[in-house]
This record gives structure tokens, sequence and C-alpha cells, in this order.
DNA sequence: AATTCTATCGAACACTTTGTTCTGTAATTA
DNA sequence: TAATTACAGAACAAAGTGTTCGATAGAATT
């Protein structure tokens, strides 16, 4: 990829995060973009068609990244295994969302933040796809193993937007307590 | 209130609705709402500062009815009670969205249902409040009780999301089992 | 080094949307 | 009946959209 293209693309994606802490999706436009990182109007047209493209993109680079390291973690501490594990993949998907490599965190509490959630959650699902025992066990008895899923990711994405309102006074370490209370059962 | 100030809210709500089922909230401009509304353009600033006010509104209509009919049903039947309610507020609220009076479950499903599912959560987290019991029981040693509270409407959120994105093939009797079973023993 | 691509710039463009202001008209209220 | 209030419809400036074009500079190829 042309160097050019890079530094372009670097642009606008620093210029859009730096305006969704500022005002909401919905009111940010074409033109603050541009502005803010400073390139030619036809330049931002070449790279995304709209800007709901460029949104999109964002969010496969954020949570692309923050999915394959967990899934790394994974593959080198093995699945979440009740209290015994280490350190769960979930306190690590919890600390590494806290160091806000790339200020991930705050796009999830900007106004506009349902396109980042969805995307959150899809790639959360990924996850505990992996993390679920291949069968449903007894503690599900005649429960869909999708609706579980979909019940551990989203309790996940829940709790850390309930995190963050609280301005994070938790640690990662309470915080995977409490998510063992609540959705443990269906996790071991 | 004025006949034609209802007629003239009544029919935006009603060409707002209309088009959030056949488009996203951020591509639908006033211009559209007026012309299904059939009502002129001084006339919808009269009434909305601005579109986001017009959801807002909208939303407060809304979810201030379920709600009422959620604890009415409460005050009525008591608290959710385990096994032997005889139905709960849960069940009766699922039934009532199923009902479907104000398409509520049609907005949800809209692409931009952020803004609703936020005014739903709120609702909820009002319901759940008074279905929990006062202290911390057992079940949750040194969790707070708001991330509980906040656990508990966010697993019915989801869960409603997923009944729709399921094409709703459980019963809302299902769905309580689901439910009890997931979140039961905080609320017991 | 010279040449060919290719990304960017900047200006111009027709078009849509926005929110305001005006006048005349119809409905409601006193 | 008279005064008030809500609406329609038109016009308006301002801002944003998405596209096109020729010129310029950087990258890649020979």
């Amino acid at each position: 990829m042309d160097r050019r293209q890079k530094k372009t693309r670097r642009a606008v994606f620093q210029a859009f995060t730096e305006l969704l802490s500022e005002k909401p999706y919905g009111s940010i436009t074409v033109q603050d973009i541009i502005d803010r990182a400073d390139i030619g109007r036809s330049t931002f047209y070449a790279h995304f068609e709209t800007k709901d493209e460029l949104i999109h993109q964002l969010c496969e680079e954020l949570f692309g990244h923050i999915i394959d390291t967990a899934m790394d973690h994974t593959h080198t501490h093995g699945r979440y295994s009740g209290e015994n594990a280490p350190v769960s993949v979930f306190c690590h998907l919890l600390q590494h969302l806290q160091e806000n490599d790339n200020n991930i965190l705050g796009l999830l509490s900007c106004e506009s933040n349902e396109i980042f959630l969805r995307y959150f959650k899809n790639s959360l699902n990924q996850l505990v796809e992996t993390q679920l025992p291949a069968a449903d066990s007894d503690h599900t008895p005649d429960i869909p193993r999708d609706f579980i899923i979909n019940h551990i990711s989203g309790s996940f994405v829940e709790m850390v937007l309930w995190w963050m309102e609280g301005k994070m006074r938790q640690t990662p370490d309470d915080l995977d307590r409490f998510f063992r209370t609540v959705v443990g059962p269906f996790l071991i």
C-alpha cells in the first residue's frame, strides 16, 4: 500500500475519532473530517464512499485487533476454566480495554456508540463461542446455545458500559469476579 | 390542548415511525417527515426544535406507557417470586411487546434503534429496581446493587433483541423461562 | 535518469437539506 | 362577534453532499 494512502487513512481515522469524542456521529460532517484531517474533498471520497463506510472500516480495524488478541490468549492459556484459571480471557480483555491502545473505550462511550457496540458484541460472540462447552451443560436445560452465547456477550458489553459510566472505579479483577458470578455457571 | 395540535402531533409521530421502518434514522430528513405527515414546514418547527427532540418525545410516550403498565402489574400481582409466581411481570411485559400496540418492537428492530434501546433499558432499570430484594442477597456477595440491576435489565433487552432477530419463534413463556434461568437467582 | 503510474489537491458544479421568516387563511376560544 | 391561535405555503440564506476536472507532486518501473 502506498505511503500516501496510509498517511491519508491514518489522518482520517485520527480526525474522525477526535471528532467523535466531541460531538455525536450524526452531526459530524464530511466537511468537518476533511478540515480536521487536512485533506482534499476528492481525496476523502477516493477512500470512502460514504461516512458510514468510514466508521465501518474503523470498526473492522479496532475490534478485529482486540479479538485477535483475545483469541491468542485463549490458545496460550486455554479456555476459561472456573476459579483456577490463571487469568481469564475476559479479565485479559478488560485489561486491554483499560490500557486503551486505540481509545476504544472512548469510542464506546461516545454519544453515537451503537455502531461500535454492535461490532463489539459481534466480536464477543465469536469469542464466547470458543469459550463455551461444546454441548449444552446441565445448567442450561432446553435453552438454545445461541441464546446463552448472546446472553454472555451481551452481559459483557453491558458490564463494560456500566464500568465506564461509573468512571471505571473497579479494577479488571473486580469486574472479572462480578462477571463470573453472573454468567460463570454457563461458561464452566 | 388544541385539537389541531394533537392532530399534527399524531400525524408526525405516525409518519416518523413509518419512515423508521423503511430507512435508518440518519437518512430520514425533516422533508421526508413533513411530506409524509402532509404538514407545512413551519408547522413542524413550531412543534419540534429538531429531529432529535421528536424522537425524544416519541420515546417518552412509548416507554412511559409500557413501564406504567408493568408497574401496575406489579402492584396487582406482587413482586416476581420464583416458580410459583402466577405470571411474572417480565412475562407480562413480553406479552405486551408481542401484542405490539404501538409497534414498539418495530422501532427496537429498526436500523437506528440505539436511541430506543437506551430508553427501553432506562425504563427497565426502574422496573427491576422494584423487583429486586432490598438488601443484597447471598447470591451476590460484595457485588454492587446497581451492577445487578444493570445486568438484569441489560439481559432483558438483549433477550428481546435476540428474540426479534430470530423471528420471534419462542413464546413469551419460553423466554420467561430462559430469563429466569439466567437471572432468576438474583431476582428471588 | 527518464518515464509512466497514481495519489492528492483545489476549485467548481448542481443538488439537497436546514432552519427562519413572512403573509394569508382557517379553526378554536372568549 | 371578536380575538386568539395553529396552520399552509412560499421564499430565503447558509451549509452540506457527492461528482468532475486539470494541475501537481510523489512512487514505481524501465
